[in-house]
DNA sequence: GCCAAATTCGCAAACACCTTGCGGGCATTT
DNA sequence: AAATGCCCGCAAGGTGTTTGCGAATTTGGC
């Protein structure tokens, strides 16, 4: 289910370039740019989504219309390193709605990179001294805020299938 | 057009709650999800596309089907802090398809917080040594690699709105 | 380089969904 | 209590999706 051996021919990168940019693109409109007819397009968009090339679809919202003004990205280092720990943080990190990555990381600085994102500095100081100190195991915690979008994208660099 | 007074009800809240989690939804399944009819649903995606709330529905892809297992998080620090250095470094990110989050970030160990996706350490290396390195002030940087997703979604907390 | 097999295309028809104007009901205001 | 404005649901016409099928193209073997 997890294999990487999904041909991928020029008009299949085509569709997954366009869709990635635009999720809302009719069949028809891809069909279009892509230089198929509707059905074999189609076809083909099935069948990447079959084979898990295509993971699912979803809706960017603007964080500043809803209020959520304030981006952190948060390093976090573990005392011990022993499975039980790294178990129960993910579990606990997963139960935070605002944490929208969370990554296990290389380096001696930090064990895990988090990006959160809240209202304000208020809700920002509950979730990081309620919540996120409070998980066993957790000895470092380093924050940083976000000034400047200067790239925020969710598209895969598709030149090298 | 990016001031936040936007009026949003318990309605338009479950609408971007669906949309957020499936953008691939059609508008009959949506509104029967928010308890309405088909129309005064489609109303209120487009008055909420018009706000400037919903930005854009894409499409995500599986990395490792693509050929792209590598993840990076660096970290980078400017020697001199004038506009035009920034300015410069920011329009030579943005060349870097790879480069899909680069933010200017609070806190003295570094200036700016990247994340790349590449297929591997060759071409990390290139993208390093060869794009990022070569910007004029460059001064500091430091990468990770992710180990493992623990949490990586889209979707913003919206019980805060 | 040719032929057979498999794949993939485009067409067309049936179906589902989107989209708009309109009338009616509910809430808020005067 | 009446008037106003807002938002709902209905219905009809237009648009897009989806399937089977025959034709064309590509792939692989000899």
């Amino acid at each position: 289910m997890s294999e990487k051996l999904v041909r991928i021919d020029k008009i299949d990168r085509r569709i997954l370039e366009c869709l990635q940019q635009d999720g809302g693109l009719t069949n028809q409109e891809l069909a279009e740019r892509v230089g198929l007819s509707p059905s074999p397009c189609l076809r083909r968009v099935r069948a990447l989504e079959e084979a898990g090339v295509i993971l699912k679809r979803v809706t960017l919202l603007e964080r500043k219309k809803l209020g959520l003004s304030l981006t952190a990205i948060i390093l976090i280092s573990m005392d011990r390193h022993i499975p039980e720990r790294f178990e129960e943080f993910q579990k606990r990190i997963e139960e935070c709605p605002e944490i929208q990555e969370c990554y296990l990381i290389t380096g001696h600085d930090a064990d895990y990179m988090l990006k959160a994102v809240v209202p304000d500095m208020d809700v920002f100081q509950e979730l990081l001294l309620n919540r996120i100190t409070r998980i066993p195991g957790v000895s470092g915690v380093h924050s940083s805020f976000v000034l400047r979008r200067v790239v925020d994208k969710t598209d895969l660099p598709l030149g090298y299938v």
